[in-house]
DNA sequence: AGCTTTAGTGATAACCTCTAACTAGATCGT
DNA sequence: ACGATCTAGTTAGAGGTTATCACTAAAGCT
């Protein structure tokens, strides 16, 4: 017999009740962004009336927090597609690049402006350690002969983030500067800050993977 | 007699109501978010009901477009003051620094998540381009003396963004790189996603920053 | 003094989130 | 198979928002 995704077929019709709602909390936080993500809207194109969602999510935010969620599912399985065969820092960066700009504001809903008031769910955290340790095995596969900087003494005294992984300071240096400096290009690019500049956006962010897989003294 | 800022007793009047209302709406944008802005809780703070607003605003989305207007104004303005006394790029990128984590949802209203629709009015791009103009400074003073980088020959051939600056190309690569990698660190840090790994984000900035103002290489 | 301009009002429409009470139908236990 | 239960969906409504309209009252100008 076939394996029972869901067991009963109210389980399965209410797992593609909730699907389908995500599916259009998707594509109207695309189109609009998610602070115009509208609830009501969702139901009527589902053709039911308002507060029929409520049996769905518990409001606007919990549905938000489900796809935050979902967001990071999936940066963490592209990450971890990409290490398949090797675990490779310009594969990371790539598999990075066309994550985000296949959906920017899926990319901002993880990494953009943070509402003031909100708390992520833990599992996020559990989910990011799981990216950050595919970026550290990358990074402990470069070679690594650059002097100790000051961060990388500082780096050996808080490696808890790390999760024992056993990656020398200066790797762990790397990951982080892989991080923000390709957050850095890559938030820029997708909120329109180079556009009227003239330069390509891509050359920048292969630039800087450049540097970050070259010369480790920067 | 004293120069008149305000010729007539009506336009002075005004010009007060209206910093008032910016005022209120800063506040506001500091405790929730640019997101959460009311117009209705805003006029109800100062007494008078409502649509009274609209005698000031043409509405929402024209008071926030004010509001980026004094952010990038009042970056430009410390920008400015940090390059008194010599262009000098670490002076400036404390200033960004200061200027950030003083008010971090107001760095957000420039930097942050863009909204899909929304265009940044003409002359933000007039003050944006004055911000860059520092920088450049700042980043023509440094010595540099690398090899040419791909992008470095990108840069020769599409240098309309510096506006005439005389710097190499070399130079406006560091200013990229300053924007772009300084950017990276900041938001991280402001939108708290180091918090929690133990590390400190202003010796991660420090060490950006030392890569930068450093050996041109990386 | 009288006319014009302007600040602020209340009413209203159209949205939004979210709660409460209720109905109709599917599922389950006996 | 039938009765109890559980659930998806409904309408009604409270309270919030942006925004427009028509109106009043006061201030300024000639």
């Amino acid at each position: 017999m076939t394996e029972q995704v869901a067991k009963t077929p109210r389980a399965r019709y209410r797992a593609q009740v909730c699907a389908e709602i995500k599916q259009r909390a998707w594509e109207q936080i695309a189109t609009a962004g998610a602070s115009a993500l509208s609830l009501n809207a969702i139901a009527k194109q589902m053709g039911m009336s308002g507060p029929a969602l409520y049996r769905y999510f518990d409001g606007r935010d919990e549905l938000i927090t489900d796809l935050v969620r979902d967001a990071y599912r999936s940066l963490a399985d592209t990450f971890r597609a990409a290490s398949q065969g090797g675990a490779d820092v310009t594969a990371l960066a790539h598999a990075l690049r066309g994550w985000a700009l296949q959906d920017p504001q899926r990319y901002f809903l993880i990494y953009g402006t943070p509402v003031p008031g909100y708390r992520a769910p833990d599992d996020t955290t559990a989910i990011s350690s799981e990216i950050m340790a595919t970026l550290l095995d990358a990074c402990a596969a470069l070679p690594l002969d650059g002097a100790a900087t000051p961060f990388d003494a500082h780096l050996e005294d808080h490696r808890d983030w790390a999760d024992g992984h056993p990656a020398p300071p200066a790797a762990l240096h790397r990951a982080l500067t892989f991080w923000t400096r390709l957050h850095g290009v890559l938030s820029l690019e997708l909120a329109g800050h180079f556009t009227g500049m003239g330069i390509d956006p891509e050359q920048l962010f292969a630039a800087e993977l450049a540097a970050l897989a070259g010369a480790p003294a920067n």
